[in-house]
DNA sequence: ATAACTAGGTAACTTTATGTAACCATAATA
DNA sequence: TATTATGGTTACATAAAGTTACCTAGTTAT
């Protein structure tokens, strides 16, 4: 019985996604339902407005977010999750009921 | 049916844990077996000494990783999960699948 | 008409976190 | 005697995140 000696890179980049600050929360926070830029922010209050934005531009490059934005006035943009984005989120749950049962 | 307005501590704990740099890969990398700190530094070369002692140090406060120093010259210090961290590890599996399917 | 407000940012600057390189103590080995 | 291994620590450099002020366009209050 073989023990790996390394890792895989899917698995790296997974971490890689996850181990930046806020995106759990931030992923957890969009699978109630889609958000403007200022409801996430409302509640996730310590994630300032400069790395919000930059989160969700890194997450819509990963296709685990989609941005929408509504010409209305004033403008606003909606954030929704891809398919691949909803899976994530399901995957989170099992930490979630980990951290429920733990913590 | 109400919108949950606030996050749950305990989401916002496992997130903060996880959100840290590197703490998925050290928790993927102990489910294997226990490790000594620089055979863990072998599975993830770019994770510095210093970050990984942190990290370790963090993890043990968090309950989720046991240190046991053996006496042995030079004297070695090995790690592993305990009962929190290896459940942990198991709600990770989780995430793990995602990236196969998605990354 | 003018001031203040909203939404979703951006720019400049400060503070933390992480990365890098050198070093330490102990004992074993060459 | 010099070198290697282990599990760190220290000092310093760079990258990431936090803070405050500002922006544009339209809206509402005074």
């Amino acid at each position: 019985m073989e023990i790996e000696n390394k890792l895989c890179s899917k698995v790296e980049e997974c971490y890689h996604i996850l181990g930046k600050k806020w995106v759990g929360l931030v992923i957890h926070t969009l699978m109630e339902e889609p958000k403007r830029f200022s409801e996430i922010h409302a509640f996730i209050p310590n994630l300032s407005k400069r790395v919000l934005n930059e989160r969700m531009k890194e997450l819509e490059e990963n296709g685990i977010v989609l941005r929408n934005v509504i010409a209305d006035r004033p403008v606003r943009t909606e954030y929704s999750l891809t398919k691949k984005g909803t899976e994530l989120g399901r995957s989170l749950k099992a930490l979630e009921n980990w951290a429920d049962k733990w913590l």
